[in-house]
DNA sequence: TAGACAGGAA
DNA sequence: TGAAATCCTGTCTA
């Protein structure tokens, strides 16, 4: 293998990958990186990945290939690519299938391998033991407890062997339903290509072996629409959870417009009401409630006692634990994962794709901005110095008293108010995490607040303003993360934010992300404390780069600014020359 | 019988 | 690492 140094990439043998950020092929590379490895750093120039297990077996189970990867690999590495990694490559994506989980034609499962050995010596595990039968014997495999299905899958993937789940679905109760090929207000109607092809990955193997998975797509790309082809494609009774009520009315919404159900065919299983139908939506929290630690779950057997063909997992990234419980126990009824960021910060990714299933379908954000399906979106770092006043105590807190003093920096607010007068004709959301902070910038701006304490009817009528233009800066605290009934804007400002979490920026980059009538502009801006003296990077620093990886990841890279230079741009007229800024008005 | 509110959970 | 939001239920009031 030649040595070819105008390359991308190198593979090192610790399994990390470096990529350079500045080199043309760069977009190229990080769409194919992205299926196979995690973005573990971003510094300045280049993208350094990680291939772990997980990440192999989703790319395994989409259907990748170890040879083709590592074909890639060698194509634009400037190195040849070690040997120890092209092993762990096609040892792990081979391993997604080696072992699998079959029906034994009289109604049992048995977990079978390509090797003997290898089963031979999983058997003997006691904790794998005991998720088998006894006394049973099959010449196909080892007979498997029915209802320890989703136990035994978790407990191979956590020992690094993944098994390919095929053992088949209960069917069911029929339902036919299919997608209306006319909106209510005579709009046309029908599956985008990726919404398309994500209910195709979803149910690959039709009714025997389909219908287990996640579908990753951005938020705006339509992943209601993805769930009810998949209702449509399966054609039976289906139980529907969401993280809130909120959004469980908008499937319902949606489902009653967009399909051919009917009012008395789609059921709301909540707190205020408890009907069942043959469609049926119910909140997570619903599931898992109890009236104290000790009792019982109330209301987990709507999952058990009914007839479900499918259940569709709403913002999967957010499944409570309880509910991977339950679900370990239905393996024999489909499952459709769906959500923006396949990531957890919990770090339960291993139980979803256990129990819920693997990675179906996939699609970097940037690259439904190609077809208009979301908007065009620029992310800015806008550094803003500490206010002098607090370095003392900065210096003096401990950790997490850092983070708060960095995320609170009063010396944000003159940012803020450059950026709203920058951005004079365009929607702003200024979402932030600390409720006086928030309050603060609301009544220095003169602009509304909403949080968690805001009763539903303001909310609605801050809502209705924001979405006519009648209001043009609103304040949202974290309700901003869940609310689906939140206006779109094309201009957020995150003044602050939780830790790390990457999901929390996707979701508020998510906000913009809705493609605009008229200029189809969005930029996202994220305010955050530049380290001081001694520190090179402040508290809020670190963080905000754990932040930034999933986007970019996704191809959002953020481009940095000094507070300071927002005063000289405010007017669009005295653009710097040279530099492709911001015009969004 | 609806709405408001407090309390506990995760 | 911690703050904030949400939900469900039960109780109280009108």
């Amino acid at each position: 293998m030649a040595i070819n140094p105008e390359n991308p990439l190198i593979v090192q043998s610790d399994r990390s990958i470096i990529l350079e950020a500045d080199h043309p092929r760069f977009g190229e590379v990080r769409d194919r990186l992205m299926l196979f490895a995690e973005l573990e750093k971003s510094p300045e120039h280049i993208h350094m990945y990680r291939i772990t297990a997980l990440s192999l077996w989703n790319a395994g189970a989409s259907g990748a290939d170890a040879g083709e990867i590592l074909e890639f690999l060698e194509e634009v590495s400037k190195y040849p690519v070690p040997v120890n990694i092209a092993k762990e490559i096609t040892d792990a994506v081979g391993s997604y299938g080696r072992l699998e989980l079959i029906g034994d034609g009289r109604g049992g499962i048995v977990l079978t391998a390509d090797e003997d050995e290898l089963l031979e010596r999983l058997g003997e595990l006691s904790h794998i033991e005991e998720l088998l039968l006894p006394d049973a014997l099959s010449e196909k495999g080892l007979p498997v407890r029915p209802e320890c299905r989703g136990q035994l899958k978790l407990v191979l993937a956590k020992l690094g062997y993944p098994a390919r789940d095929l053992a088949g679905y209960r069917e069911g109760k029929n339902l036919a339903v299919e997608l209306s090929d006319t909106l209510p207000d005579g709009e046309p109607f029908g599956l985008r290509s990726y919404q398309r092809d994500a209910v195709e990955a979803f149910y690959a193997g039709g009714s025997e072996h389909g219908g287990s998975g996640v579908v990753v797509l951005p938020c705006g790309a339509g992943k209601t629409i993805v769930g009810m082809g998949a209702l449509a494609a399966v054609g039976k009774e289906t139980l529907v959870l969401t993280t809130n009520v909120t959004a469980l009315r908008q499937w319902r919404r949606e489902l009653l417009e967009k399909t051919t159900l009917t009012e008395d065919q789609v059921g709301e299983y909540s707190g205020e009401i408890k009907q069942i139908r043959q469609v049926t939506l119910s909140t997570y929290q619903m599931l898992t409630y109890r009236k104290s630690k000790v009792d019982d779950f109330e209301h987990f057997k709507l999952f058990f006692e009914n007839p479900w063909g499918l259940i569709i997992y709403d913002e999967v990234h957010l499944l409570p634990a309880p509910v991977f419980r339950f679900t370990a126990e239905i393996q024999a009824t489909r499952r459709l994962g769906l959500t923006a960021t396949l990531i957890r910060e919990d770090g339960k990714e291993k139980e979803v794709f256990s129990l819920i299933g693997p990675r179906k379908y996939d699609v970097p954000w940037r690259s439904l901005e190609g077809g208009g399906w979301i908007a065009d979106a620029e992310c800015v770092e806008v550094r803003v110095e500490l206010d002098p006043e607090l370095k003392e105590d900065y210096q003096l807190a401990g950790r997490r008293g850092k983070f708060r003093i960095a995320s609170e920096n009063p010396f944000k607010m003159e940012a803020i108010k450059n950026l709203v007068r920058r951005h004079a004709n365009d929607h702003i959301l200024i979402l932030g995490q600390y409720l006086d902070q928030l309050q603060l910038v609301a009544d220095e701006l003169g602009a509304p607040l909403i949080t968690g304490k805001t009763p539903q009817q303001t909310r609605d009528e801050l809502y209705g303003g924001f979405r006519s233009g009648e209001i043009r800066t609103l304040v949202v605290s974290k309700v901003g993360n869940f609310a689906v009934d939140l206006p779109d804007a094309n201009v957020a400002i995150q003044i602050s934010g939780t830790f790390g979490s990457r999901q929390e920026e996707a979701q508020r980059l998510g906000r913009i992300l809705r493609p605009k009538q008229d200029s189809g502009c969005a930029v996202f801006y994220s305010l955050v404390t530049r380290g001081s003296g001694i520190a090179a990077s402040s508290r809020e620093q670190e963080f905000a780069e754990k932040r930034q990886l999933f986007l970019t990841e996704q191809g959002y890279p953020y481009r940095i600014i000094e507070a300071e230079e927002l005063v000289e741009t405010v007017e669009p007229e005295r653009e710097r020359a040279g530099t492709k800024e911001v015009q969004c008005s």
